[in-house]
DNA sequence: TAGTGGTCTAGACCACTCT
DNA sequence: GAGTGGTCTAGACCACTAG
C-alpha cells in the first residue's frame, strides 16, 4: 500500500514554482530576455495567476527578475554593487561623492531624525535631497538633515532656491571636521515620492541606510537614503582593499 | 456638476489602508497587543480578505506588525539594532563574538562562495553552522565557509564531530593573522533551513550580510549570515564611538 | 475543537506602454 | 488598440496554535 509520496510534504506551490522557474533562469534565459507573460505562465504550470505571480514577487525580491507594467517580465541583471563607505571618510558632497544634489527645502525633520541630531521636535532644519544614479540609472534617493548650526558661514543670499542652495549647505558641510560616521541598515518600503524618482511602484521593497555625521561636539547632520533593493548590493569596503564582492 | 474629488488619485486601496492601520498602529496600540482578524479587519473596511493581507504584509515588511499562524496579528517592538561590525576586527569565534556554533560539515561551496574564496568549483571546504540570538531569540543563521588550508593545524581527531569540530575549526583560523574584512548587504529570502530556525515561514525577507576574511595572501573565509529583515536592523559602528543609532 | 493566518482559485477591471 | 503587469473580489480549503 505504498504510496507515492513519502512524508507527504505539503509544499506550497508558489514555492515549488519558484524553484522550478529558478532553475529555468538559470539553464534557459539570458539576461534581458523576456518571459511569457503571466497569463500563460500560469496555463502553462496549470495553476492561477495569483500563484504564479507569488512566485514572479519572490523572485524579483531577490533580484532575479525585473517586472514592469506594460512591458513585461525580464531577466534581471546581476546586482550592482554600491559602495556606502566608510572608505572615504568623507562628508557628503566631498571629491568622488556618488550623489547628484537636486534641491533643498526648510523643514520640521520626523522625529527620529530629530532624536539623531539631538534637536528640538519642532525644530527646522536644511534637508538637502540628492540622487545617486549608477550606470545612468537611479538606484538611490537621499534626504540630508544639517541644522543650520552646521553650516553658520551660509549667506542669506542662498536661502531661496533650491540646487543651488542644496550645493551651498555641503560646501559649508565640508567646512567642518569629520568626527566618525556611525550607519544603520534596514528593510523598508518606498515612499510615494521616492518610488517615482527610483522607477518603482510605492512600496517596493527598499533598503534603508541612516547616517549619523560626528563632527566635534555631537551630530552634524543625518542623512537617509533609500536604495533599491532588487537591483542594489551594498558594500562595505574595509581596510582599504579594493572590494571584490562588488559585482 | 463638480465632483467631490479633484485630480481624481486612483490610489490603490491597500496603499491607504496601510496608511490607517499605520496611524491606528501609533495612537491606539501598544506593542504586543493583538490586533483582530484578518476576516474581522477586512469586513471592518469594507475590502476583501486578499486586499486587507496586502497592506498588513507591507507593515510587517516594514517591521510594525508580526503575524503568526494560528495566533493572530499583534503589534511589533521597534527593531532591535545589531552590530555587523566592524569595530571588532577580530575573527569569528573570538571573545565577545555573539555568535553560537551549532555544528560544522564538510561540503562543496556554492559557486559564488567558491569564487570569493579562490577555491576551485568542485573543492570541499568546512561549513561551520552558527547561530545569533539576542534576548533570547535568534535573529540570523551563518554558514561560515572555511577552507582545510587556512586551518592547517587541525587535528584529524576532530574530524567527526559536528559541534565539536565546529569550534575546532574557529580556534584555529583564530591562530591566523586577520587582514582585513570586506561585508556586503543585501535582501534575499530564507531558505527552508534558515527559516525554521528563525522561526518564520520560508521565503520570509532577510538581509543577507556576506563577509569576506582576508589574510596574508587571501581570502582565509567567507561568511554569509541571514539576518531577520523584520525585526533586524544592522548597525555599523565606526570611529569607535557607541552606536546611538542601534535603539 | 475553535480560531487564526497561509494558500489557492477563477474570474474582473484598471493603469500603463508600446505600436 | 492590443497587450502587459497591477489591483481587487468572494469565495474555498489547509496548517497551525491553543484551550
Amino acid at each position: 500500500m505504498g504510496t507515492t509520496q513519502l512524508e507527504t510534504v505539503p509544499e506550497p506551490k508558489y514555492w515549488h514554482l519558484k524553484t522550478v522557474l529558478a532553475k529555468a533562469l538559470d539553464s534557459e534565459f539570458a539576461v534581458g530576455e523576456v518571459l511569457p507573460n503571466e497569463r500563460e505562465l500560469a496555463a502553462r504550470f496549470g495553476v492561477a495567476r495569483a500563484t504564479l505571480r507569488q512566485a514572479l514577487e519572490q523572485l524579483e525580491l531577490e533580484g532575479r527578475l525585473q517586472r514592469r507594467r506594460g512591458v513585461g517580465t525580464t531577466v534581471a541583471p546581476p546586482r550592482v554593487g554600491v559602495d556606502v563607505g566608510p572608505a572615504h571618510h568623507s562628508w557628503p558632497g566631498a571629491q568622488g561623492d556618488a550623489w547628484q544634489t537636486e534641491g533643498c527645502e526648510t523643514t520640521v525633520p520626523p522625529a527620529a531624525v530629530a532624536r539623531a541630531l539631538g534637536t528640538a521636535d519642532d525644530h527646522a532644519v536644511h534637508v538637502v535631497h540628492r540622487v545617486r544614479t549608477v550606470h545612468g540609472q537611479a538606484v538611490a534617493t537621499e534626504l540630508l538633515y544639517v541644522p543650520a548650526a552646521s553650516v553658520p558661514g551660509l549667506s542669506g543670499i542662498e536661502t531661496d532656491a533650491g540646487t543651488a542652495r542644496g550645493r551651498a549647505v555641503l560646501r559649508e558641510l565640508n567646512r567642518l571636521e569629520l568626527g566618525g560616521q556611525e550607519r544603520a541598515v534596514e528593510l523598508g518600503s518606498a515612499r510615494a515620492e521616492d518610488a517615482r524618482r527610483l522607477d518603482r511602484l510605492p512600496g517596493s521593497p527598499v533598503l534603508v541606510v541612516t547616517t549619523r555625521y560626528l563632527a566635534a561636539g555631537g551630530t552634524a547632520a543625518v542623512a537617509v537614503a533609500t536604495y533599491r533593493a532588487d537591483t542594489c548590493r551594498l558594500t562595505f569596503g574595509d581596510s582599504g582593499a579594493v572590494s571584490l564582492l562588488a559585482s
